[in-house]
Parts: structure tokens; sequence; C-alpha cells
RNA sequence: GCCGCGAUGGCGGAAUUGGUAGACGCGCAGGACUUAAAAUCCUGUAUGGGUCACACCAUGUGAGGGUUCGAUUCCCUCUCGCGGCACCA
């Protein structure tokens, strides 16, 4: 039976912490320097708290504690994203109001995060489906919109007949929808975008910022940036017909083959496709872009399908040169991206060519390597060379070759250059219910009309029938149906579609340090005393959509004069993934794991060291219980170390380990390698359990665990006398001289080969240490008759003799 | 296809700038305690050889090669796994 009540003593200190405020933050100390120490809030879904909550809230929570230890004023709040879909799904099924069984889950919850042992600020909670908060989440939008960063466009967007709603293309995966999984379909609706293309560039700074080089890269190619040029290319119907006022422009990154065009391509969804078709053809095209509608974009870019496309009739002319060639409709060109418009240069572009050679069109080659041969005939080259049958820019290189071409066409008034971005305008509309409604009216008169200022929040409201009906459930609310416009009190209608859930959670970091505001959605000093966030922790999931949107609003708060940063998250950290015999967890696989019967049967701190204990922080691992034990059993030892292990003298070999182990969890903990820390406070243990231990160390050997294991190190600091929480103590240093032995034990080597060990002075010198080693029986064995080519020796560590 | 990350005992994993591979934990085996079990404690535990037992020897960090006195660590080639992006013009 083991000393230590886990849940006895958990429970004690979770009520003293929150009776005596310990983690309320002080936002106005100057003594001490501030940490904003943030998780990525979670969504309050029906599912309560599972591994993967815990995996990143407990660690993160350990990081905030050894920061606060090392004498920072830690904030740490928590708070819950609680719009969103699997609410109204749930309302749907089971007939409860979202805002009844989200306050419920919250409720829930909030219970188990407190059970969890954090230093949550819970002064500062929000949530964001709170009209408290939403007002500013309406707020937020009324700025973005006065900035003419809100526009409102017709565009195909992803329909997901399930949902029955409208899906942004980051939010569709393999063809189906993120969250319902069900197969996407198109449809066309009139949605409102937010300008995030405005910050494209700046978006792809991320100087000064310490975050995951996979997620920067990540970022970076999402924005996708390209640097090229712009061509016009001017219409005519018919190979020898005069020529049509018509253009066409293309973006291309390669206008050094520009010589090289034998046919343009189009997107089905081009604009001028069905106008520039002619006659004959017309029945064909036709035809073509009612397929491509059925095609998805995921069968669309199968890169093993093969390319199809149909002529227009219509040819272009290209401006260099005058050559006259067809035009061509084809689905692999994304009317999305670019222009809409491709010019195929199929020596030298390996989609172009597969399409050229299937529909047997024109090669010709343009671009030769500057070393060496390639055949067109066989493939296409598509890397950088020198011009040949360019006319005049003959046998120059290709990057010269892009600026002087376009130059050239600039002149003519036919191109320019051009960067093109892959990063789409975010899309924000949802046919919802469980959204923050957006502030607009249509009036009859005044056309649209923002909602002013002092009319915030435009509350959800309640007893709309949100079944899905392909419209939003807002359109059947009375209140949204029939108002009156702000401006001339004449009839007007609301809105109906609600807010992606993304831009509740793109500034909800800064409202924290102000929850409790009535008067403003943050408070402009005290934010730009607190931000950015110090540590922010989370998912890599969020990589390019949640953590681009944030840096996203930050700027334009910093451009609206609000804030006086740039940037939200100083410092990212991904935790890893918590699989179940190797596949992600899922209610529907059925493998999911409950935390609550561990916390249960071990307490959460052991919990929270096994999970920690698992593996490195950022890598995750694969879950399996059978190893908790160890930990139960380590705290046991621990537990019985301070509290009933006798004193002993504090002796040196004791001495030399506690600062050794100081170091090492000080430095682990720096890098947030969690595992090794629990390891070493492992080893302390042992060892210390053999030697004994004086009450010094003892206090010391709690700060150190206290991070990872906060009420036992609480628990056990008040059982030595101590008054104070042992939060409120300093982070221990070591001394440098006491972090090696007096003596080591010094490897010797023969060839490389570890042949003998042997204790000797730490200090000793070259000459003496190959002495020692040559006395060894067994070395002698391995040098004898050999000639000694080289002595190496490693002060401290080893010595080497090499022979032939 | 491209980009990134990874591969170490039966298992999770550890290993400063290249310097004792396998820390710590789980599991397993043997022993102590117990009427017995659980719990706890002690000992052992990479593989093969060798020894009564040590000593000792060989092999060994996905595969093959290279650099080096010395490689889990650096370089090249390949295989497999994971994550992201993907007809991006």
């Amino acid at each position: 039976m083991s000393l230590y009540e886990a849940h006895k003593v958990e429970e004690k200190w979770q009520k003293k912490w929150a009776k005596d405020g310990l983690y309320n933050t002080n936002f106005e100390d100057e003594d001490r320097k501030k940490y904003y120490n943030l998780v990525m809030f979670p969504y309050p879904s029906g599912d309560k708290l599972h591994i993967g909550h815990w995996y990143n809230f407990a660690p993160a929570d350990s990081w905030g504690r050894y920061m606060r230890l090392k004498g920072h004023n830690v904030f740490e709040p928590i708070g819950f994203d609680s719009f969103g879909l699997p609410a109204e799904n749930y309302a749907i099924k089971h007939g409860i109001p979202p805002a009844k069984s989200t306050a419920k889950n919250i409720q829930y919850m909030r219970k188990q995060l407190q059970a969890m042992g954090t230093m949550y600020d819970w002064n500062q909670e929000l949530s964001t489906s709170s009209p408290e908060y939403y007002k500013w989440t309406q707020w937020m939008f009324l700025q973005l919109y006065k900035k003419g960063l809100a526009y409102k466009k017709k565009s195909p967007v992803n329909w997901c007949p399930q949902c029955q709603t409208v899906l942004a293309n980051e939010q569709v995966q393999e063809g189906k929808c993120e969250r319902c999984d069900a197969e996407v379909t198109k449809k066309d609706l009139t949605q409102w975008f937010f300008k995030i293309r405005n910050y494209a560039e700046e978006l792809l700074n991320f100087d000064g910022l310490d975050w995951p080089r996979k997620t920067v890269l990540m970022q970076k190619n999402w924005i996708g940036k390209s640097v090229g040029s712009e061509v016009v290319f001017n219409i005519t119907n018919g190979e020898n017909s005069t020529q049509s006022d018509k253009t066409i422009t293309v973006f291309t990154t390669r206008i050094d083959t520009l010589f090289g065009a034998t046919y343009m391509v189009i997107a089905p969804e081009h604009p001028l496709a069905l106008e520039i078709t002619t006659e004959n053809h017309l029945e064909n095209v036709k035809d073509y872009i009612e397929k491509a509608k059925k095609e998805t974009d995921i069968i669309r870019s199968s890169e093993t399908r093969e390319k199809t496309g149909v002529q227009t009739g219509s040819f272009a002319i290209n401006p260099v040169n005058g050559k006259v060639i067809p035009i061509w409709i084809a689905d692999y060109v994304l009317a999305t991206y670019g222009t809409g418009a491709v010019m195929a240069v199929p020596a030298h572009d390996e989609r172009d060519y597969a399409f050229a050679k299937k529909y047997k069109l024109e090669v010709i080659e343009v671009i030769k390597p500057k070393n060496g041969e390639s055949d067109i005939e066989k493939k296409a080259f598509t890397e950088y060379g020198v011009l040949v049958n360019s006319e005049n820019f003959d046998e120059m290189e290709s990057e010269e070759a892009k600026e002087k071409i376009t130059e050239f066409i600039k002149e003519k008034g036919k191109g320019d250059f051009k960067v093109q971005y892959k990063l789409r305008d975010w899309l924000i509309s949802r046919q919802r219910y469980w959204g923050a409604p957006i502030p607009i009216v249509y009036c009859e008169k005044c056309g649209e009309v923002p909602l002013p200022e002092k009319d915030l929040p435009l509350e959800l409201p309640e007893g709309v029938d949100f079944n899905p009906k392909g419209k939003s459930p807002l359109a059947t609310a009375p209140d949204f149906v029939n108002t009156k416009c702000p401006n001339c009190d004449g009839p007007a209608i609301r809105e109906v579609d609600t807010m992606d859930t993304f831009v509740c959670s793109s500034w909800y970091f800064l409202r924290y340090p102000c929850a409790n505001n009535k008067d403003k959605a943050f408070d402009t000093a005290r934010v730009n005393k607190w931000l950015p966030v110090d540590m922010y922790i989370g998912g890599p999931e969020h990589a390019c959509m949640h953590l681009l949107y944030a840096r996203f609003f930050t700027k334009v708060m910093r451009d609206l004069g609000f804030i006086n940063f740039n940037e939200p998250f100083k410092k990212l950290v991904h935790q890893g993934l918590i699989t179940k015999d190797s596949a992600k967890m899922s209610k529907s696989k059925g493998n999911t794991v409950a935390p609550d019967e561990f916390v249960e049967k071990y307490g959460s701190d052991v919990f929270r060291m096994y999970l920690m204990f698992m593996g490195p922080f950022t890598e995750g691992g694969d879950w399996n219980d059978s190893g908790i034990k160890g930990i139960a059993r380590f705290v046991d030892k621990f537990y019985d170390l301070i509290y009933s292990q006798q004193e002993g003298k504090n002796d040196d070999a004791l001495k030399r380990n506690l600062h050794r182990t100081i170091k090492k969890v000080t430095d682990d903990l720096d890098k947030l390698q969690f595992n090794t820390v629990v390891s070493t406070m492992m080893e302390f243990t042992n060892a210390a359990l053999k030697t004994r231990i004086d009450p010094d160390s003892k206090r010391i050997a709690l700060q150190l665990i206290a991070p990872i294991a906060p009420h036992l190190a609480e628990e056990l600091w008040e059982y030595l006398g101590e008054t104070e929480s042992i939060f409120n103590s300093e982070w221990p240093g070591y001394e440098r001289e006491l972090l090696v032995d007096k003596n080591i034990e010094l490897v010797i080597q023969v060839n490389g080969k570890v042949r003998a060990k042997k204790e000797v002075d730490a200090n000793i010198e070259k000459d003496d240490a190959i002495k020692i080693a040559k006395s060894l029986n067994n070395i002698q064995a391995h040098i004898e008759g050999k000639e000694i080519v080289k002595e190496i020796y490693v002060p401290g560590k080893l010595v080497n003799i090499v022979v032939k």
C-alpha cells in the first residue's frame, strides 16, 4: 500500500490553490517579467477531455509552472472554442439547442481541467459562443469591413450535401467534408470573404519567430508565391481570319520558353470559354464543361489520370513572334490559380508534353541544356538552359531571357512582370446557425449597410429551426428577415449567414488578458504589454489555417492602430499525435482511451508524468497503459524518499548527484524534453534512497519535480514545514564545479574498440593515462607484438591506442 | 511526384560538439517476504560463442558503401514507415 494518497492530496491542493487565487494573474506586476503561456483552446464536444487534450495541456501546464519557478509572471488562460458544427449536428439529432448542450459540455470540461491540476487563470476564461465574446467577433468583422478587407463575391464553392453547408477549400480533405466525411460537390453561392491575400507577402516573413521549421515551410507552401510574368495573347477565331479585340492573359514562370508555345489551354470555368468557341466545336465544348463541373477537384487533380481536352476552334497570337496557336480547353488547368489560362510549351513542361503527345500537337524545342544533350523526342526538358529557336534571344541563358523577354513584351504593351500567390481569400460565410451572425443588413433603399457598433452584439435568436434545408437557418428567424435599416429606418433584411469559427479563434489570444472588459474587444495598453504570446502549444493540424488566420488578424489590428506588434505567437511548439494501435483515435473507430479512469486509479500527477514519459513531447506515440505502473511506483518511492527517508549526512556523492540532476532537469525542461526529465528524477531518487538525503536536498528535489508533479511537490513541500506555495519559490541553480566527480572511469580502446576500463583521477594527464592503460593485462594482450601508430587521449573520457 | 520527419533489445525509449550503444521504465526470468496471492524488495535480462562462475571473444542502432584512430551521430545510394502539399503554369 502506498503512503501517498493521490486523490486526497490532489483535491486538497486544487481547492487551496483556487481559494488562495494562486494562479490569478496580476497584470500590473512590474517586478517580474511577463510570460504568456498559451494552449490552443479546446472545442467543447460531448466526448469530454480525451488523451489528446491531456497530452497537449498537461505538458503545456508543466512548462508554465517551470517558467513561473524561473521567476516569470506567468499568465496561463483557458477557454472554449464553442461555436461549431458538432453542437449543431447534435441539436439536429437530439433536439437540444446548441447553447444548452454546449453549456453542459463546458461545465463538465471545466471540472476535468480543474481536476488536471493546471494553473489556469479562471478569472479570464472565455467562450466564443457567449454574446460577451461574439459581440467583439462582430466588432472585428466591422473593422475589417470598414477597412475594405471584407467583401462579397459569387463563386463556385464546395458544398457538403450532408452538412448542407459550404466548405472552404481548406476544409475539404481528400474530396470529403473535413467534419462529416461526406463527398463534397460544387455549388454557386454569394459569399463573404476576408482579403487575406492583401497580406500574402508579409505573411511569408517569419523573421524573429521561434517556430518549427516544418510549420514555416508549410505556410510558405500554402501561400505559394511564384515570381514570373504575365503575357497577353490576342484572340482570333480562325487561323487566317482577322484578329478580334478579345485577349487572354496567361501567367508563366517560364517566359524564357515563350517561343516554344505551340498551343494555349484555358480552364473549363474560364469566362471566355464559350465565347471564343466556334460553331463547329460548340457542342463538344459544352459537353466537356458539363463533365468538368461534375468532377471533383480531387479527381481532376489526380496525377495518374489521363489528360483530356477539347479544341475551341479559336486561336491565340503569340505577342513575341506573331505565331498563331490553337486554344484548347482542359481541366488540368485550374480556374482558381493564376489567370485560369496557360501557354503550353510541350518541349519544356511535362503536363504540356503529355497533352501534346496525346493530341498530336506541335513540339518546338527552345531551351538546350548548358552542358550535354536533351532528347525532346522522348521527354520534356524542364530545367533552365540556353535559348534556341528564339530569334534575337538565341544563346541567352534562361535566367537572363526571363527578364529580357518580359521587358520586350512589356514595351509592346503585351505583358509585364508579375507575382502570383496560391493563397486564396478567406471564405468566412457559413450557412449555419451555431456561429456568430454577420452584422450586415440589406436595405431596399440604402443597400448593404453595416450594423452600428452600438447595436452589437447581434444576438443569435432562440427557437430557430436549424435543420438544414440548403439555406441558412437564420433565414427562418423573424428578426432577421424583417428588420429596419439602421440608416433610414426603412424595411430591411439581415444577413443570415454566420461566421466561420476560425474567425472566433483568430483573435481570442488578444481577448484573454481583458476577457472581462465590457467596453472593448481588448485593452490596447494591456495587450501591447502582454503580447505577443511567449509560448503557444497546439496541434500541427492548424499549421495552415488557424495559425495563418491568427497572424492575418494580428497584422490587420496593427494596421488599424489597435496594437503595436506584428506577430501573435513568438514561440510555437506542436505536440505529437497519440495513437492507439498506431491508428488515430476516433469515436467512430472505437479506439478511444478515456483519461478519467487512469486519473481515477493513479491520480493526475501520475497520469501527467506517464504521458510525458512515453516519449518526446513533439513526437507523440502509441498509447499503451502497461507502463503507467512504473510511474506510480516511482511516485511512491519519491514520496518515501522525502517523507520517511532518514536524514543522512550531506555527503559528497549525493551533493554532486543533486547538482548534476539540477543541470539535467533544467536543460531538458528548457527544451521541453519532459521524458528525460522524468527519467532523470527516477535516477536521482534511486540513488538518493541508497545514500540518504538531507533536508536542503529534499527541498531542491521537490522544486525539480514540481513542474511535472505539482500536487505531490506541493504536499511534501508543506510537510517539510514550508508555508508558502512551492510555486512561489525560486528555481534552484547548480554549482559548476560539482558537476564532475573526483574520479572517472577511463575507457581504454585499442583501434577504437573498448578493451578495458579503469577508475582514475578525473584530472589525470595524458601521459599518465596512457601509462596506466598500457599496464592493463587485456590491453597488453591486444597491443603485444604490434607497432603503436598513434595514441589518443580524450580528457576525462578515454584513451585509444592505434596499433598496426 | 515533391517537401519534411523518422527507423536503436520482447516493448516505450536514452545517448553534449563524432568518444563506453541500450540510461530510465515496462515486460520477462530467478530469489526474498507470505499459509497463499497481490503489493513490495533483491538479482539478472541485446544476440551468439566461451566459462562451474567470472574473465574474455565475435556480431549489433532499417540495407549497402564512404570519411575517421573511433560513426546511432557526418557524406553518398537504396528500402520501408509517418506527416504535409500536389496537374501551381
